[in-house]
DNA sequence: AAATAGTATTCAATAATATGAATACGATAG
DNA sequence: CTATCGTATTCATATTATTGAATACTATTT
């Protein structure tokens, strides 16, 4: 009998919740997802605060929008991301807790970066 | 000049956080977890919970365990998993929120499980 | 319309992960 | 010491992730 008889076992959607998890565990997407938590920034403010090339953080941010976290605004030119959900934040500071990795912000500025935001105020990474 | 000037621009491990979080990005090892929520349970327990075959259990619990979320107590001839540090499951928790995966405990009893705890006490999966 | 600035996507090579199958290991009972 | 039970590891292969390089796209300016 082909009969979907799904026996009711796991109700929690944990293909959605790895997923989730599985964007969020790299190493750069964490870097950028620090960066963005005190407001929204373009792509090239991004980059310059990483040190990574254009397409590299732009395959990563795809990666972050494809899984949610992060959000479009077109200003011009620039495109600015946002974190979607400010939740995740307390997942990666309690990540953070857990590793036991420093919280030390060491916020240094961007380097090449002629974006307006980074024009007219003094935002650093 | 070779001086390690290291520009002092990352403080925190993101490559540890990543490690942390890839190991539980995955849907069998989040069940896993979830059925340790309840305390320590034996490889034959988790095995019958969840439908898996032994080998393929034993395998994702040795994912759990060099990511350090898990650890082993030995008793007779069963081998014992419990959660190394609970804070992992206010993560698991928020992520779940984020999700919006639903968080009805469906407990449902093992099959074929001959381990003592299962004959001793009436533990739900 | 053409040039340009900012960003995204495609391609390709390599590395890592997932997972079934078979087998090995360690503790215990006889 | 041997057999057995519960568990772990190794092996092989298919799939997926990573990331550099090149290129394409979109909005804006001229």
């Amino acid at each position: 009998m082909n009969t979907i008889e799904k026996q009711e076992t796991m109700t929690r959607d944990y293909a959605a919740q790895a997923a989730l998890l599985k964007a969020l565990a790299h190493p750069t997407r964490l870097a950028i997802l620090y960066i963005l938590r005190n407001g929204s920034h373009c792509v090239c403010h991004i980059e310059s605060c990483l040190g990574h090339r254009q397409a590299y953080v732009s395959q990563q941010l795809s990666v972050l929008r494809e899984a949610g976290l992060v959000q479009i605004t077109r200003t011009g030119w620039n495109i600015y991301y946002a974190v979607s959900n400010p939740a995740i934040f307390s997942v990666l500071e309690q990540i953070q807790a857990i590793t036991g990795s420093e919280v030390v912000p060491t916020f240094t500025p961007p380097r090449h970066c002629s974006c307006p935001e980074c024009q007219t105020t003094s935002k650093k990474c």
